[in-house]
DNA sequence: TTATCATGGGTTGTCCGACAATCTCAAGAT
DNA sequence: ATCTTGAGATTGTCGGACAACCCATGATAA
């Protein structure tokens, strides 16, 4: 029989944890944004490594966006920015075999409450933009520029809301729901023209604050995004790319 | 004046440059999940770099959760858990300083859809589940099981909801929201019989598959977690820790 | 025969030392 | 005062070395 239980030797490699170490800094505030690490030199003494260990742990941080090479090339903390928590997010579904059914069901369900929210809250420049971006639509002749503008219109609505958080949910959809009809979207007039008539409705709704008829619109919005998708004879269980 | 113009030169750091190609080659599926990468020395070779660079370049991967250490330590690539996502994106939402408001904000505007939805497509065991969950929360006396519980309803109802999408931001934010009660609500008893009242009223909702109740109870149910926030008299717009 | 053990080669984790490229900053030149 | 130059510091990359570790193969014991 076992007399005494020993726990778990720590066999972590040495970089994980100088990388660990480094981000425990960040998060707790020590290091607050903006300032600067020691360099690799000075944090091979403090944490009795070489510097190849410390060089791997640093890259662990840069790639998750905590750091970042600044002035002299020196190391400085850094606060992700949305959109790039946004296209981890993304691309990382999109890894992980997101469908486009997905992606739509959320979009269908999230979007007409952003819309709602945006009734009330959208500023008068950001309608102004949604603007262009129906004209531009309109004139478009290209797939790919119908497509950027539809995604357009979602970003400036998302980027309207004045909410981090829901930013960067939002704009992650954006980015999947592009990649996904970009492989689709070609030459589908008719539901070009449903998607032009809607995001007028929306622009209406929301210029004339009214919350139920903004979400009502989008909701309709996306029902013509699936169709321009089963126009396309697309699958829908197919993985995005 | 300039004669001619030359591109600026590539001047990514060779670790870089690998962990693109390597990338590249693993979005591309190329590299399909659960393929075993090159050894270090064969990847060596192949790019024609040294150990040290190739190994740097491993790192980012490794962290973006493409590849991980498989069996032999041999690199295998993978895809990234649903949790790790939400995990990630929550991680850095909160070091780019999202408060409590923002959070809030998006979980209710985005659970009530998810309820409706759970109305129609959750699961009975999922059901049964939450109606242990609700136990567990009217009998907890310690505060931090009172958030467990609160959170686990949350993540029970986006588990059941059948779409890894929806999945990975409901988590982001339950992870969010978690982190945050735990700092504020200690002992709030009018707020905890508010919120076990509200989770019941959810519960038959869903279970009698009624998409508005469900809907409906669901709102309340956040207003009854902004209650006890308020109870607790924290400021909104502190960053959550 | 089957199960256990030892051995050896291959791979990773870590260390060390070296050097070119680049950046900073301050002294010196115009 | 501004520009140039040069020393010093820092990063990026290289090469080599070795211990720890993993796996498979074959040897040994039950």
């Amino acid at each position: 029989m076992s007399s005494h239980k020993f726990k778990t030797l720590d066999r972590e490699p040495v970089y994980v944890k100088v990388s660990r170490a480094i981000e425990q800094e960040i998060v707790s505030g020590a290091l607050p944004e903006g300032a600067l690490l020691p360099t690799e030199g000075e944090l091979c003494e403090q944490f009795g490594v070489t510097r190849s260990s410390v060089r791997e742990g640093i890259r662990l941080l840069e790639q998750s966006g905590l750091v970042e090479r600044g002035p002299a090339k020196r190391l400085v903390v850094r606060a992700p920015k949305i959109s790039e928590i946004a296209a981890t997010a993304s691309r990382s579904l999109a890894h992980g075999g997101a469908t486009f059914r997905e992606v739509w069901e959320t979009l269908a369900l999230f979007y007409p409450q952003a819309a709602r929210l945006a009734a009330t809250r959208l500023a008068p420049d950001a309608i102004g933009e949604l603007k262009d971006i129906n004209q531009r639509l309109r004139d478009s002749e290209n797939g790919d520029v119908t497509v950027d503008s539809a995604v357009a219109f979602f970003q400036t609505i998302a980027a309207g809301l004045d909410n981090r958080v829901m930013l960067a949910m939002l704009q992650s959809l954006n980015i999947m729901i592009g990649a996904s009809l970009a492989h689709v979207i070609g030459e589908t007039p008719r539901a070009k023209t449903r998607i032009v008539e809607a995001q007028q409705k929306i622009i209406a709704a929301l210029e004339a604050g009214d919350e139920d008829k903004a979400a009502e619109w989008m909701s309709r919005h996306m029902d013509d995004l699936m169709r321009g998708y089963q126009v396309a004879k697309a699958d829908l269980d197919a993985r995005i790319l």
